[in-house]
Parts: C-alpha cells; structure tokens; sequence
DNA sequence: ATTCATATATTAGTATATTAGTTGAGGAAG
DNA sequence: CTTCCTCAACTAATATACTAATATATGAAT
C-alpha cells in the first residue's frame, strides 16, 4: 500500500548495535526547545487566546532565528493540541474542546486514585514531612490570596504524592493530559474562596496518606477531584469563541 | 527570566480570533506523516533493534525526499520516547526502559479499571454483541494459533471496552504509554499457552459489563491486568543489549 | 605498546530558497 | 444584487546549503 522505498532493510555500515554510551545531554539547550518553552508557557497562560493565528515567520523575526527550529516547536505543540496546523493555510491557537474535559478529568481521577492509594502504602516520615510542608505553603498562599502562588503549590502537592507513590512519570502524563482544563480554568475561575474549600479536601488525602490508610487516601483523592468535574459541568459561556462546541 | 524576544505581544493584522474553519484536514498526507508511519511501525516491530542508529540521510534518500520531512518525524518519535537524540551525534531506537514498564502497565490498570466500569454501568445491547463477537475472533485466532489475529483482537477488545464506557480516548492514551511494554514482550514472547489464559481473563470482564456488575467488571480487569505485571516481572535477559538498565 | 594530540569524517542543528496549496478579494457574467 | 471565476498574496511543506559539535581514525611522542 504505502511506497515505502526499496532501500535495504539493515545496510548498517557499522555494527548493528552500536557504542553504547553517548554524552548525556540529550536535546536541552537548542534553539527549538527555549522556544518551545516559550510559546507553552504563552498558550496555558492564554497570553495567546483560542483562534488566534500564529505565524512562524514573525516568531522567528522576534527571535532573530530562522523558519526552521520555530516550526520544530510549533509541531511539539500541535502533538499536544495546543495548536492546529492547517496545511497550506495557517497555524492557530486550538481552541479549548469542552467535550473533552470531562475525559481529561476521569483520566486525571483514575491516575490519582492510584498515586494516593500507592503514596498510602508506603510514605515515609520525611516524605509525609514534604507533603505537609508544602500544604502548609498552599495555606499561606491562601492567606496571602496570591493565586500563582496557591496554584504552584497546589501542583507541588499532587506531584509530591506521586513522587511518594513511587510513579513520578504518572504525574508527567496527567500534566499532558490536563492542559486543556488548565487553560479552561485559568478562563472561568475568579474563584477565591475555592482556595480555603481546595486546602480543607487536600488535608484529609495527607492525613490517610500519614496514617497508612490506602483506601481512605484513594477515596479522598476521588471526592477532591470530582469537585472539578463538578466545576466544569457549569459551562460558563463568557466567550464563546474561545471553545470548540459541536453547536 | 526567559529571554522571550521583544516583539509586540499582540500585532495580529488581522482580527485577533480569526475566521472560524478551515478545511478539515489537520495534516494528514504529508511526506512526514507517511514517514512517521512507517518508522513508527518498524519500531514497534522491532524491525529496526534498540540500540541501533538510524540516519536521517539515509532514510531520506530512501525515500527520495529531503532530510526535514524525515527530521519532522523524527523528533516526532523521539518525543514518544521510542528514539534518543544526541546532538551533532546521532540517532539511536531508544533502548527498553525495563525500570519504566511496571509504570506503564500500573498507568494502563488504572484507566482500564475505570472503563471497565463505566461500561458496565451503561452498555447497550448492540455493544455488549459487538464484544462477544470481538472474544469469538480472538476464541478462533487462539484455535487457529494465528497470534497476529489475537492481538489485533486482543487490542480490539480492549479498544471496545473504552469505546462503550463513552471515553476512547482513554484507550488512545493507552496506546502511547504501553508502547514500550510492547516492545518488551515482543521480545520476550513465545507464550502459546498464554492465550487461552487471556481469553478465560477476559471472559469474566465481559460477563460483569453484560449483567451490569460495575465494581465486578472493575475487579476482573484489574486481575487481567495484574498477570501483565506478573510477566514482566520474570525479567528475561535474552538480549541484554536491547535493554537500557540502570546496572 | 600506550597515550595523547590532531585531523578528518559524520552528524544534528539551523539558515535560506523553492514549491505548491489555500484564502479572500475583486471583477465579470448572470 | 448575486454568483462564479480568476488572480494575487500568503501560508505550510519541502529542498538545499551551511555551521558547529562530536566521534573515530591517524600518527607522533613517550
């Protein structure tokens, strides 16, 4: 079906397997990656807003580098959904699939679950230390009603809990996973007195994590996290064009 | 802090949420894609060995195309884990993550528990069929030993069940994480007796979704599942060099 | 023989040029 | 006034060319 080119199958000039160490700097200080950095960090903070057009020409002026590595960004993002690629046509901001949410939510639910009930199983005294710490950050966060700061927290706690589950890489792919509610969020939320509701359902997750309880940490996980599917359901269609709606 | 270039935040010469559709077609048959394909194929089928360098040069003239389509998918690979990158050294297929596998496979149980339920909780009757007949498939593949034809069932019945519980998308999350765990038992698979064992596993799964058992189909799941860690874990060092092991 | 410095070849990263598809405006035909 | 067609401008996709970093081979000095 596919012309998949002649070409021999394995015409290594070289020993199939190769030398088997290399410098251990696999892609970190390229051009391509700080801008990719860059523009992420501009599409979850809706710095550019859904629907906007991209253009790689001008992001490349404004970086004073060529088409090429700024077009290598752009891609990483459109694998992420972050941005349509219209062949031929245009680059734009995606916009925010409401339809999706609510998997991204039960994704992010079932993974969590699983990082508690696991982090329950077997915390040590200086990890529980950490998570308390950290909690008690969020509080003064609150306090403060610096929101950034609150949020940051927020996210070291649950990455903390899946550092103690043992499974770090699981809060990687829950923050691949919730871009899309993140941005939504960051849309719907003026929300200041969710933040002392947030912190009063984080601490019954760490008080069963510190007494070894799994199915508690789990279950109390479960309840903090279907408040956000809660948060969701009331679509507020501030502005419209921002979402992709199937009408 | 980072060194995001001047230009205007927001010069758009045109109306800043631009014209709504576009063609629909999101990049579909370009030269990279068909590359990606291709290679992500050879990969997974471990026709091209961990391990073993790959040239882009090589591949392009292959081709008979340049070397940026192929460096597009390329890097498209390398995000998915499945190459390494060094700079100005080489490409090399990624060697297996043994210490990442029990992850990936704790990832797939976790969103697996979750279809597994919520299809039981609302399965139509036409749906339940289409399973049955997808284990029937898989039943006269495991007869005919044609082990190609069950996985494609196996993947099928799997697949079926995240469609029915309303969330596919989970399963097209499943299949980026356990790439590398199919990778592993590609290797490490002669396992003939193994099948009917599947097929009795998932006999079980399929009995809660049709008398509506949720917390049955949850729990049988996860028990299919857990025998995957248990394979794993019989770690069979027959080609230590594919492997990537922190020694 | 072994080690170290150097040269050379190979590679990924980036820059620039070319090709080809899409859009939208403007004008001709109805 | 509406519809259709043509065309100019813009875009992503690809090709080609160049740069800089790395690795391996070579050869001299020890």
């Amino acid at each position: 079906m596919s012309s998949r080119a002649p070409g021999k199958l394995t015409p290594a000039p070289r020993p199939v397997v190769a030398r088997m160490r290399r410098n251990g700097r696999p892609r970190g200080a390229t051009a391509a990656s700080r801008i990719y950095t860059d523009l992420r960090a501009e599409l979850v903070s809706l710095v550019r807003r859904p629907g906007e057009p991209i253009s790689e020409a001008q992001i490349a002026t404004s970086y004073g580098v060529s088409r090429t590595p700024v077009r290598e960004a752009i891609l990483k993002l459109s694998d992420e959904g972050l941005v349509e690629i219209f062949p031929q046509s245009g680059i734009f901001v995606s916009r925010i699939p409401v339809a999706a949410l609510p998997e991204a939510i039960i994704i992010r639910k079932s993974l969590e679950e699983t990082t508690a009930r696991m982090a329950a199983e077997h915390a040590t005294s200086s990890q529980i230390l950490n998570l308390r710490a950290t909690l008690e950050r969020q509080r003064e966060a609150c306090a403060a009603k610096d929101r950034e700061a609150f949020h940051q927290a927020d996210e070291m706690f649950h990455a903390g809990i899946a550092e103690v589950s043992g499974h770090p890489g699981i809060w990687k792919l829950i923050l691949q996973v919730k871009v899309h509610v993140d941005r939504y969020r960051r849309l719907t939320l003026p929300q200041i007195g969710r933040m002392s509701e947030v912190i009063a359902e984080h601490e019954p997750i760490l008080a069963a994590i510190e007494q070894g309880r799994p199915e508690g940490a789990r279950a109390a996980m479960a309840s903090h996290l279907e408040r956000l599917l809660d948060d969701i359901s009331e679509i507020q269609m501030l502005n419209p064009e921002y979402f992709d709606q199937p009408t």
